[in-house]
DNA sequence: CATAAACGTACACAAACACGCACGAATACG
DNA sequence: CGTATTCGTGCGTGTTTGTGTACGTTTATG
């Protein structure tokens, strides 16, 4: 392939420039991750690394590139051991996703960092009733976003409510990800609110299949909302810690339960 | 094919107009496709492009053309880049709300710093197709948020089309914000993008009343797409520095014109 | 110290490009 | 009314630019 700009590609000074945005925001990137992102090969990559650095951009790092000791800040929040945790796990849950899929993404700060983690370049489109998931997704590109109106409530973050629950069901989805709730091996997925129960109810209904994703403190815990049966789960993302039995339990009852990987920095 | 002007086609002027809202709305342009889309050969785009970019209105990459950077640099940067200038203009759009108003904001920069200015505990209501907007209220307080739905153009860093046009019909407000289009004392209001027109059209037509609030290159402007006539503008937002003469041209018309104070910076 | 991954350089190829030219149409002018 | 001029266009020419591949070198890690 030796076509410099084909239809769907990237332009050398677009990727350059969204290299630049995710040095911001991620405080480093690796040569190997630009390439399946950005659907170019590593060589490319590294040509724009080595020009970015001869333009004072960036530092060049074996494995990638580090921003040039400006934004450090954002890096040390995201050290933050909860932060580290929750990357793992939004990792893991992005891995889950296929080319082109359809992904309802619901409120929550999990969920957010599970659509940071999304790829760009697949394809994919996310429904969301979450202005931040929405706005992250608009900083990056290569996403079809749609986002679900209606009244929001303040304490989740999002739109709830019937408004939001009727535009719900215009939409089919591939992959569904509601946020926190719940989750117990023999009764199935609970939530806290009323509200907010259906509407993560109504969002498993229009998915093809449902992926939770669970904080170690959410395994085997009840809720007063059921939200739905187990066998209407088919991927149970949990943390590295989380033990062989507890993970037993729930695939004996044909949930693929994958494990994060321990958190790295 | 040596005509400069046949029936059907477009004449130089006219393409390039095309190519710069293109570049507007989409980010960038590709000179293959814009050869097909605009029926020219790529070398007539090739002209056009290199015409543009002498003028300083875009800039030319191997491929095509890419904006002139500042209009490129997603919101995060494009929010901080007059923040003086529309931090004064945003104060004054915000000093005219009253008590327990249903504010519909639009998606834009401009209008991002209205929403920040706006004062709490007023028990207002606001409507807007714009995460970032919906995102900053949230994180304040005692404000009632409804959502606009539908897909986002990441461009526009909010929802448009046929899905937030119909939601939008089931509000009514008494103040609307239009974001950034050009104004002009004879013609009334007007927009770049088509889609983003309409929709700005039902915004205006679903609230009591309008304002408009213009940084200083959008007055006097015209564009392609028609928004509203002036008598449907009570309202009109202008920098210190627009002259007496500019502003009385609209207050004839019945606008109320409210000038900003200075810009501190 | 062995090994694999990441790196740099050199090279070939194709797409995109700039330039010059000729043609057709509209306009200006005697 | 005929001729000259101007302008935009498409086509051929050679050049530049970005990309992938191949191969040797450097770097991190056990």
């Amino acid at each position: 392939m030796a076509r410099p700009t084909r239809p769907g590609e990237l332009l050398p000074q677009e990727r350059q420039r969204e290299i630049l945005q995710r040095l911001r925001s991620r405080g480093r990137v690796m040569a190997a991750e630009l390439a399946a992102e950005l659907a170019a090969s590593e060589d490319s990559i590294r040509r724009d690394l080595r020009e970015l650095a001869a333009q004072g951009l960036c530092r060049r790092v074996y494995g990638g590139a580090l921003p040039l000791s400006a934004a450090v800040a954002p890096l040390k929040q995201r050290r933050g051991e909860q932060v580290g945790r929750k990357l793992a796990l939004a990792r893991k849950a992005a891995s889950l996703v296929r080319e082109g899929q359809v992904l309802l993404i619901d409120a929550g700060s999990t969920n957010a960092a599970i659509a940071a983690a999304l790829p760009e370049r697949m394809g994919l489109t996310v429904v969301t009733n979450a202005p931040d998931i929405a706005l992250a997704l608009i900083e990056r590109e290569g996403f079809e976003i749609l986002l679900l109106g209606g009244r929001i409530d303040p304490h989740i973050g999002g739109a709830v409510g019937a408004q939001t629950l009727k535009e719900l069901q215009r939409v089919r989805a591939d992959l569904c990800f509601p946020g926190a709730c719940a989750i117990d091996a023999g009764t199935g997925l609970w939530g806290f609110d009323s509200e907010e129960s259906l509407l993560k109810r109504a969002m498993v209904e229009a998915s093809g299949e449902t992926v939770v994703v669970a904080t170690s403190d959410k395994l085997g815990m009840l809720a007063t909302h059921r939200i739905a049966a187990l066998d209407e789960v088919q991927h149970l993302v949990v943390e590295h810690a989380v033990g062989r039995q507890a993970r037993a339990a729930f695939s004996a009852r044909g949930v693929r339960v994958h494990r994060a990987e321990p958190a790295a920095d």
